[in-house]
DNA sequence: TATGAATGAGTCTTCATTCAT
DNA sequence: CATGAATGAAGACTCATTCAT
């Protein structure tokens, strides 16, 4: 009776390895060496599992929205108030924990990638078109609950999703004028003002 | 009598020449020899200006920032009303002609950049202190002339900044779902809804 | 099982090749490409074994000493009267066979890189502490045994190995007033002259 | 009335500054715009009066010579006992000042590039052929006049001279066994010891 | 005479990829 | 399955040399 996918377990060591060196020293920089290291085996067996870089780059982006949306996915569901689910949601998306920075600074390589790459442009409209359901849907819900303001909850969403990838950029830069706080502060004003 | 700044002349066209691959082929996959062949000229004549590849790209990306300031610069200091204002910038900035979306997709390649580039990182900063002072400042007017509503507007100036950078990324990548039209419409209500 | 130092082989490989290649067309003109070649492998497999160049060389010089004294330690350790030890150390040193010619091209290069790297300059140190030592040592022997007249043995040591590179140096540049035979007759008049 | 040669000025100042160069980061680090910017002048100016790099070494090393020739062409013609002219002459070649030491490291460097250039073998050979004459001179002039001990004056000469040019090298590449200091004893030594 | 901008051939070095073990 | 030695194509960078001024 054979393991249950050594395979699988050494995939996801790899692909966690990637996303780590991705996030550490940039797409650019990213040598299959450092990923082999970081997983503590060797470049042969990355090839072994991922026949070209490229395909090791795209199994890593796939893998790192996974499991971001994995971690939300509770979230979404909880029988909050639909304000408050907004709130939680959009908070967990603030670059603040180790985690979460990873998880942002390999999204962005992925975007700067995207702009040269149909396929990861695939990817990423799949997200976004997920995320922007996931949004519309709360906003939705407290259009109905009366919580927030009548408005397109598509534009809503859009907008509000926009706003969060462009100031977590400037966080993950390291900009001294739009810190985690910063961040934090005009999110909370932003949706304390226009949605309820 | 050397003809005033052959040498800044040269350097421009390098620059420009620089811009324009990053925004074709992506900073990763820039060769110096594209950059010599779309100035028409030699690599050596491009190390003749900048001595490495490093010093290129990032006098490329203050080019490509001082470029794009210049040509807004009258729309800030036009006679008209704050909210007029406020709407021609932010249309000014929609990657719908050519040489916003090549200033667009250079600005994006060097955010990934910065995030492991200091010097990068400090470029960034002020651009953005620039971009913020300048919304700002149009926000507090249209306060004054009660246009707008009342609230901070620095924070205000964040969060529609933020809003352009990431929904610009999105029509960058090509997405079906965001669109410069669908971008455009956003921006729109945004204001109409939340600055009359 | 790896077989028991596939990389030491290797790189005696290209060591070897690489001392032939400086003295063939000297330090230089010598490229990676010319050492792979010669070594029979690629430029890739030079830099596998040896990080930059410079590594490369010094590690070359540095087996082309210990090569070299490796060759004459059983003539140190010989039963033979001081004297005959000594004529046959120097005599050994001439540069009339390939194998000779080819070390004294190898350190003469690396006398000129010394001229400018404390790390060349150190091995070069160590490397003729040692080879004073012997030959004061055999000139001490010859001395107890009364063979040699008396004198300081350390002195007399550098006069006559700075005398044997010196001479050495004329007779690799080809010079027609300083031959191999030349070169022995001055060596051995020396030795007869001042030793007996 | 064209002042007599700008030109054999212009061209010294090249050379001199050449030599400069040379002993300073060698021969092969040496880069034609190191030279122009030591004589105080562009590449372009170098290579109107030198075609090539290589004309311009061989021409330094040219200058090099007969410069070291005149600076010693007084103590040779000086009215002193053969053993008096012989160790001053002798002393005068130590590496103890500045301009024998420069002369010195760019003599060396000829030697090895000598060692795959003819024609610097030829020049090698002449200058070598003339210090000999000029030794074997004196030496002679010593046995006449009974301060030296009789033996072939060419053999003897010979031995001086690479006696010198090996310990120069060691005292030139900074040894600390081999300081100017102990050249000198051991010179002296060799002097008193065997020619008295 | 003198300049220095421009050139491009030449070389080191990197790194994804392969493959024998 | 896993390894890591070996490869060679690719690209940044250097610098002697040229030439218009």
């Amino acid at each position: 009776m054979p393991r249950v996918s050594v395979e699988a377990e050494r995939k996801e060591q790899i692909l966690s390895a990637a996303c780590e060196v991705i996030a550490e020293i940039g797409f650019k920089s990213l040598r299959i060496a450092d990923v082999a290291k970081r997983a503590r085996t060797s470049t042969g067996t990355v090839h072994y599992y991922f026949d070209t870089k490229r395909d090791l780059m795209h199994a890593a982006f796939e893998w790192n929205f996974s499991r971001s949306v994995d971690r939300r996915r509770e979230l979404l569901d909880a029988a909050e108030p639909p304000s408050v689910r907004l709130r939680r949601f959009i908070d967990s998306y603030l670059p603040s924990d180790d985690e979460t920075i990873t998880a942002w600074n390999v999204w962005a390589e992925l975007w700067i990638e995207a702009l040269h790459d149909p396929d990861l442009q695939e990817l990423n409209e799949q997200v976004y078109g997920e995320w922007r359901r996931m949004v519309a849907a709360i906003v939705r819900d407290g259009q109905d609950a009366g919580e927030f303001r009548e408005g397109d909850a598509v534009v809503f969403a859009n907008a509000l999703i926009g706003m969060v990838d462009g100031l977590s950029l400037q966080v993950l830069m390291g900009s001294r004028a739009m810190t985690v706080e910063r961040m934090r502060a005009v999110c909370d004003q932003v949706l304390t003002q226009f949605l309820s």
